[in-house]
DNA sequence: CCGAATCCCTAACGATACTG
DNA sequence: CAGTATCGTTAGGGATTCGG
């Protein structure tokens, strides 16, 4: 049992991780089905997208909406606290343009 | 070899993982001896602060400092670019407030 | 006082194959 | 189409001990 009064850590406790950004930053414009969020976001197993999109979901980031049909449908859209995030990437953008036009690993 | 062209994720890349937002946090109100990151700092062990402070170092957010005294003296300092992820993290407390007042784990 | 060196553990990430 | 299931890999972090 573990507490973050932190508002910073709490924060980076919910889009930190090598894929969330990515995946919320894909949905702001908009809702998308599971095989477009493959498409849009390269390298990404099926395995580790189902993952991330299933801990944003239980985080109240993003709502999955399931269609029984044949073939199956899903879709995932921002909830109103996911779209909220846009000003905070919107910085880290700012910043990562500033300092970091192309980072090198 | 891998090539960020997000800079969203550049910046992540930077200020991630669990102990950088409060190493540049602590330092944010001015220049540290390691011993004083240490106490500001619950539950980080010396390796890890110290291996967090070098990367920090390499990226350029932060300056380190040593006084050849015995005992020995190291001061850590950030950089303008350091200094420049004010505006990131305090939309990230913003949002944080807002959305996250505790986070339980 | 400020680390370096060593060893260890776990969670995150990934490759592949299979399924309703 | 949108996942599970299984197994394997790896990087981050931690405990402890030693040294200038």
């Amino acid at each position: 049992m573990e507490f973050y009064d932190c508002p910073v850590t709490a924060t980076l406790e919910v889009i930190g991780g090598k894929w969330k950004p990515i995946i919320l930053y894909v949905l702001m414009s908009g809702t998308k089905r599971f095989g477009a969020l493959a498409v849009r976001i390269p390298n990404i197993s099926r395995k580790v997208l189902t993952e991330q999109l299933r801990e944003l979901e239980s985080d109240g980031l993003l709502i999955r909406r399931k269609y029984k049909e044949i073939p199956p449908r899903v879709e995932y859209t921002l909830t109103p606290e996911g779209k909220s995030l846009w000003d905070v990437f919107n910085e880290m953008a700012i910043w990562g343009n500033n300092n970091r036009r192309i980072v090198k690993k």
